[in-house]
DNA sequence: ATGGTGGCGGTGCCA
């Protein structure tokens, strides 16, 4: 079972990336961030052509999450606890059945949070604390699951290409950090990290001043396991290659491996 | 030090 997150910037400029990308890589289960576009303006027949079940929770111009399957699915969530009515779509979560009992896969599209000190960093906190909730509940049933997305975090120095500069972006504030450590301290995994100990794996980089030509990347988009997941984790994959090919997103596919058989 | 890019939507906002 091969579980994928891909922030693709606009799901309709990236339709053709995006069925490419399905068909070379085949994974099971995807969740897609910032797919920037309503329900109705999601590329559902080219995504459902490849064999993919498709659930959206979209929002006009920004934000929107969805979730893709190759399995039937049936969805849990279409937001984190506590959501205001007008709440950003930022969070997806759908339940599998496989062979192994069932697999739950949420797709997080964490706040930015810039710039710090406004209401913005306040909010992506709030945030974390809410997602904190949520897998506290999902660890409760004792069962595998994946969550995936834009985390907006990167956990440590090596996942960041200059740690200076960024010292004061919210990505890698203490506060960001100590958040994703408490989400991880539950007893989550993350996956690129239980494989490369020491390289940086960067899935994104900025459109801007080169980042892509001079490898200048962090490592941002990020798949927690569950203990009943992780126990079953063998083989994770960042797929750069695509971040090179034409008018591609800013940030590229990461995948997870889980052994079901 | 500034501006650098891209997407949305049709102007600035967001990243």
């Amino acid at each position: 079972m091969k579980v994928a997150t891909w922030n693709v910037n606009s799901v309709r400029k990236r339709t053709g990336n995006l069925v490419a990308w399905l068909a070379r890589a085949k994974p099971d289960v995807v969740v897609l961030q910032e797919i920037k576009a309503q329900e109705a303006q999601f590329p559902r027949l080219e995504v459902e052509a490849a064999g993919y079940k498709v659930e959206i929770v979209g929002q006009k111009g920004f934000n929107g999450v969805a979730l893709l399957s190759l399995h039937p699915v049936e969805i849990t969530a279409r937001t984190l606890p506590d959501a205001e009515a007008d709440e950003p779509a930022r969070y997806i979560e759908g339940r599998i059945t496989t062979p192994k009992g069932p697999l739950t896969v949420g797709g997080i599209y964490l706040p930015n949070g810039n710039p710090v000190g406004t209401e913005k960093f306040a909010y992506k906190i709030a945030w974390m604390d809410r997602l904190n909730q949520r897998a506290k509940n999902l660890l409760a049933r004792e069962e595998m699951f994946v969550l995936g997305g834009d985390y907006n975090v990167c956990p440590t120095e090596m996942d960041v290409f200059d740690p200076k500069a960024f010292a004061g972006d919210a990505l890698c504030q203490p506060q960001s950090r100590a958040a994703l450590r408490t989400l991880l301290n539950l007893g989550l995994t993350d996956a690129v990290r239980a494989f490369h100990l020491d390289t940086p794996c960067y899935t994104f980089w900025d459109y801007q001043a080169g980042a892509w030509a001079k490898g200048n990347g962090l490592r941002i988009d990020h798949l927690l396991l569950s203990p009943q997941a992780a126990d079953r984790l063998t083989a994770v994959g960042i797929d750069k290659a695509e971040r090179g090919l034409p008018e591609p997103s800013d940030h590229v596919p990461v995948w997870c491996e889980l052994d079901l058989a």
